[in-house]
DNA sequence: TTTGATCTGGCAACCGTTTGCAAGGGAGGA
DNA sequence: TCCTCCCTTGCAAACGGTTGCCAGATCAAA
């Protein structure tokens, strides 16, 4: 159907290596002949079968970028940001979801294995040990994980949270309610790691939760009971239906409960009351992943990006 | 690196075509050979090369899924359904973000084209001639666009703009303001048709605007100024970024202006005033895209999926 | 035992492209 | 005029698989 590298060849009466010279490597054919090659390959509508030149350079110009949710606003900017990155390098990336199933993720992997160049895996489910595995295959770049020996970009979840809990305390909270998130993610245990060394404070854990709006919600009884004033959510979907959930119950945001959140998704900006939450520099994430990966070529390197607090209207003074 | 057939082949004494048999064409080899086939490949973790597959074969079992904007809520959970019903049929998505840009668009596609059996091309900005001329190289469903013989997947909207404008009618709105997407989109153009055919009312058109909620906040100060008492917006992140622009400016929703969206995204089930909006069945439409895709082979099956109205807060009685 | 049908597995060509090697030709130096 | 050397191009193998064809083996029926 489509036109090949032979057709061009025939088109113009060489050989198909000049014609893949004539692409690949300019400065090995006569400049004329370059030029009829090219003249034919436009005229065809020729365009290399980069699958097929991936079988003997071994190269895809392809990535892979793996997510758990793409339906949680958090990950669609860093997507966007990989993406225009690799762009600007010449390469494309492929975007894949596994719905927070760490089999699902296995095969994923698996599956792009051969038909890409490396791998952005976004908060992963997987293990590590698992993850080290499939390393072997396949170059990855892991984002919001720490895995010995492999590259990362990591965002200072650590200092965000204590940033967000030294602005409770700052407001008078003391007894304050930590809504964590998913087995086996790092963010989670993180905060938590932070939230148990701060002096002080009288925490209440709830956990693993969805990292959705439905886990939120489905806490928000809960957290009401345990008699916080305060509450720091995994992220700010959790936050938003534990808003949800608490305003049905009569329970005004931030009058009677301060909530956190983190991420800064789109949803917390619009939001009434507008959430305060732990901004994630999602976007510059995003532009690293594909930096590391095309660079190193599996090295070690570990980036930590700066996170923020931005304080709106879901926290006030404890009562 | 990885185990290819030969090692295979070489590790259990047949030859490759053997190995290769009895992956594809079970029944052609001999149960004792293909079980000592089998151990011999998992135990080298052995896995075809869909690339090299796909060379001989013509087929991938890869599909591309390529969207305007995956920052747009609209688009997750379609991409979610495309892909969950493309796994069940043992293919693989890979999904493609073009920043709203017929130029990315094309090239995406262009590259895609020989490493898939297909594209979903979900709210295309390029034009249909293009269109035409790219489906010639791959076959395509078009989702939200209408193009002659080609498969396609539509919303009705018409539908829905019908069921919006007869709820504000209802509600004793005479002048409405339309605000639509950006050009080139089909859904703008289903709403300004039915909106313009609808007998007694008052319209006002802003147009065209970037589908975003910086598109909203950019024409509410227009939008205010023109007297309308209620607003169809394009979509739900435009309706968000108009109620954030109106209510800067102090004025009220419902209270003083009805807003309605289209879409019904996560951010306007959770905003307060609720968004009232046309729900569209993006899950569906993702599952049938895939459906057709692959049953059609570019057969031009064009299916329409219902839309509705979900009444909530942003709309009320005209003053 | 012969015949023929049915299985099984090897051989080799092919998919579209790259790339090391070598051959042909022209130019420049001796 | 002859010899190098470089530039340009063709040849063929390779990448990792699939598949049509053929030959040998097996087995049941005659």
């Amino acid at each position: 159907m489509a036109a090949t590298i032979k057709d061009v060849a025939r088109a113009c009466g060489v050989h198909v290596s000049t014609v893949s010279r004539s692409f690949s490597a300019p400065h090995l054919v006569n400049p004329a002949t370059r030029s009829r090659v090219l003249a034919a390959a436009d005229d065809l509508g020729y365009r290399p079968n980069r699958a097929a030149r991936a079988l003997t350079t071994g190269r895809t110009y392809n990535m892979g970028l793996i997510v758990a949710d793409i339906a949680n606003p958090f990950f669609p900017p860093l997507i966007k940001a990989a993406q225009a990155q690799a762009r600007g390098r010449d390469y494309h990336v492929f975007v894949a979801d596994t719905d927070e199933d760490p089999r699902v993720e296995e095969e994923l992997i698996r599956t792009l294995t051969k038909q890409v160049d490396g791998v952005l895996l976004c908060s992963p489910r997987l293990s590590n040990r698992m993850i080290e595995r499939l390393a072997e295959d396949v170059p990855f770049v892991v984002v919001n994980r720490r895995i010995k020996g492999m590259p990362a970009v990591l965002m200072n979840v650590a200092q965000g949270a204590k940033l967000a809990l030294d602005h409770l305390a700052g407001l008078g909270h003391r007894r304050i309610a930590l809504v964590s998130g998913p087995i086996g993610s790092w963010t989670s245990n993180e905060m938590q790691g932070v939230a148990a060394e701060t002096p002080g404070l009288d925490l209440i854990f709830f956990g693993p939760n969805q990292p959705t709006e439905a886990g939120g919600l489905a806490v928000a009884a809960d957290v009401a009971a345990c008699g916080a004033t305060a509450v720091l959510a995994y992220n700010d979907l959790v936050a938003l239906g534990l808003i949800e959930g608490l305003s049905a119950m009569e329970i005004g945001v931030p009058d009677q409960i301060s909530v956190v959140g983190f991420d800064d998704i789109l949803p917390g900006r619009l939001n009434r009351p507008k959430l305060t939450t732990v901004a994630m520099p999602a976007v510059a994430a995003g532009r690293m992943a594909v930096d590391l990966l095309l660079q190193s070529g599996g090295e070690g390197a570990t980036v930590t990006l700066d996170t923020a607090l931005i304080v709106r209207e879901s926290t006030g003074r404890a009562r």
